[in-house]
RNA sequence: GCGCUCGUAGCUCAGCUGGAUAGAGCAUCCGCCUUCUAAGCGGAUGGUCGCAGGUUCGAGUCCUGCCGGGCGUGCCA
């Protein structure tokens, strides 16, 4: 239990004591401002208000009732009746100690779920571009979260590789090996490959035609047909993966089962819905339509399902793909790190498969939708042509621009660390830029504010790290092999111990909400404070295990 | 047209289930390296929270209307 759930509820025990029905909350939450105690509790005023009561005396009253004594030192009214409480410090050292000798146990949840993740989806007929940049690392934080937490953690990869633009593709890479060329060879170049093939198409009938050909070929199973495929598949994923892998990214090529892997439940899942009266024909397509989502003048809002010519559409696969989720993956979250211009779909798609059972109904399904890129002119992120930022060059970009760094502020450093520290800052920059914004804003991308040193940015939160690290290597001490008790005497010292404390609350949060801003607004917080406590206070034997503390959190950091 | 979303300091962003005097960083100005890496710390300046109403002890936060931007809206994903 984190501080602030002990407080609420020894206070609500006193607001129950003092006859307030329970229907008041006790609203405990920490203190903006110093001076207003470290917690404050606010359900005084509203419950004095309902009752008719004077909201100062009854929140006198609730104190008298409370019982504190073991963790605070402190409990005042102050203003129209806002209870602040001062927590004691040897209780928050306590605390500490207790959560340094066992940091990962402490963020353990008590019910462990089944959680499904979508992130990631790369289309595999082209390359990743910054359009997956946000999804993949949101996703991938969420993941790493939540599976700290305990949860068992399912990561799904709903990569595109199913489709009418395969045809062309099949055809383009069909000549290319009769060429002589070994498949890696011929796509090792997605972009331009895909573009040949589109130009092949555009401007040869014949290419045309044989490409819609094999795209009937490969829907109806044939073997040579599947056989190419799966070779563009191996390559165009293994392009994914060495982007995962240069982001640090968890996913594994385990975690993938894309479009193609729904394909044959698609007519059944249109079947049922039929069955069911959930779909009608309409037009010659197949349309769920949905009151659900109708507009004022009470037109529903429609769903199709199956389009003129008998092709499905992502609907479809959505639907079949929440349906294995939740049936046989058993998820009771599924989370959707799909971007915010999908919402009407998703939403569409989840009360769809609501309503005909393909989901179980204790199965939670969520959007979390992001924002979009920007560039610094506040436009879409594009190249100064205007073409799409391939993955690989802003990674690539990154980690020069790191490195020019680097060399500025330490030229006397070899060129192998400088390299993996440009890699390190270079990336992380990226990676933190992004987590730092509140994922459903869209926001700007800029390369001097994100590897700046100062401010909430990921090199900063790395020097902070660095600084601690630098501490034990000079004092040559085990940092696991620290014990005894702790004295919080100087402010800053006792300001970092609190705000350590609340990381529990923190990572409730962003498992409930999904917002992983929160995490990286506190990891600021807790890098800023210490960076106050370790220029105020040189280092003792005393203070130095919630450094320890304090490192494991930017690991976390680093890593997520 | 309808729906979703956003509008907070010159810039980039926080602001947790409504709470006390709206917070950071950058930029501008002033301080601090004989002491654990100054890739840092301290301080100052800077805001009618898009506009107008409403709800209440209390509104940046909730409701309504308006203004402005972005996105979506029957056969791409």
């Amino acid at each position: 239990m984190n501080i602030r759930q002990v407080l609420s509820q020894r206070v609500s025990h006193a607001m129950q004591a003092v006859g307030i029905p329970d229907k008041y909350q006790a609203h405990v939450a920490p203190s903006k401002k110093a001076g207003f105690g470290d917690y404050q509790a606010n359900g005084a005023m509203g419950a004095a208000k309902a009752m008719g009561k004077n909201p100062r005396e009854l929140a006198q009253s609730i104190i008298d009732q409370l019982a504190l004594d073991d963790i605070a030192e402190k409990v005042e009214i102050a203003g129209p009746g806002f209870i602040n409480i001062y927590l004691s410090v040897p209780w928050l050292a306590a605390q500490l100690i207790k959560l340094s000798r066992a940091p990962v146990q402490s963020l353990k949840t008590e019910n462990a779920q089944t959680i499904v993740i979508d992130y990631s989806h790369p289309n595999l007929a082209k390359e990743m571009h910054v359009g997956h940049l946000r999804s993949t690392i949101i996703g991938d934080a969420l993941a790493r979260l939540l599976e700290t937490q305990g949860h068992q953690v399912i990561r799904q990869n709903h990569v595109g590789d199913w489709g009418t633009q395969f045809g062309m593709l099949l055809v383009e890479l069909e000549e290319n090996l009769n060429d002589g060329e070994s498949a890696s060879l011929a796509l090792k170049d997605l972009e331009r490959f895909y573009q040949q093939s589109k130009q092949h198409f555009d401007n040869s009938k014949e290419f045309a035609d044989k490409a819609r050909e094999y795209v009937v070929k490969l829907q109806s199973g044939d073997k040579n047909m599947l056989a190419l495929w799966e070779q563009f598949k191996t390559v165009s994923l293994q392009h994914s993966q060495s982007i995962y892998d240069s982001l640090n990214v968890t996913l594994k090529p385990a975690d993938v089962r894309g479009e193609s892997a729904y394909n044959k439940d698609l007519a059944a899942i249109v079947e049922d819905l039929k069955n069911q009266g959930l779909a009608v024909e309409d037009k010659g397509a197949v349309i769920a339509f949905l009151e659900e989502l109708a507009d004022k003048d009470g037109k529903p809002s429609p769903v199709i399902v199956q389009k003129q010519g008998g092709g499905f559409l992502y609907s479809t696969t959505d639907l079949a793909a929440l349906r294995y989720r939740s049936r046989v993956l058993k998820a009771r979250r599924i989370l959707y790190i799909v971007d915010a211009r999908q919402s009407l779909h998703l939403q569409q798609v989840f009360i769809l498969a609501n309503k005909a059972g393909l989901t179980d109904s204790h199965t939670s399904l969520e959007h979390h939708p992001f924002g979009t890129m920007m560039g610094e002119d506040g436009k879409p992120f594009k190249t100064r042509s205007g073409a799409t930022v391939k993955l690989a060059d802003l990674l690539a970009q990154a980690i020069e621009r790191a490195g020019v760094l680097v060399k500025q502020k330490n030229p006397d450093l070899n060129a192998e660390d400088s390299q993996e520290i440009a890699r390190k800052v270079g990336i992380g920059a990226v990676k933190y830029a992004d987590l730092s914004k509140t994922r459903t804003h869209d926001y700007i991308f800029s390369w001097d504010s994100m590897l700046s040193f100062e401010g909430n940015t990921a090199p900063y939160l790395q020097y902070a790290f660095t600084r601690i690290q630098s501490i034990f290597r000079k004092a040559d001490t085990d940092p696991t092999s620290l014990s005894g008790h702790m004295t919080l005497d100087h402010d800053n010292e006792k300001a970092l111990a609190l705000k350590l404390l609340q990381l529990p609350e923190v990572i409730d949060q962003v498992s409930k909400d999904a917002y992983p801003h929160l995490l990286c607004n506190f990891l600021y917080d807790i890098a800023s404070l210490f960076m106050r406590f370790y220029e105020s206070c040189p280092i003792l034997k005393s203070a130095v295990s919630e450094e320890d503390k304090l490192s494991r959190l930017q690991l976390c950091q680093v890593t997520a």
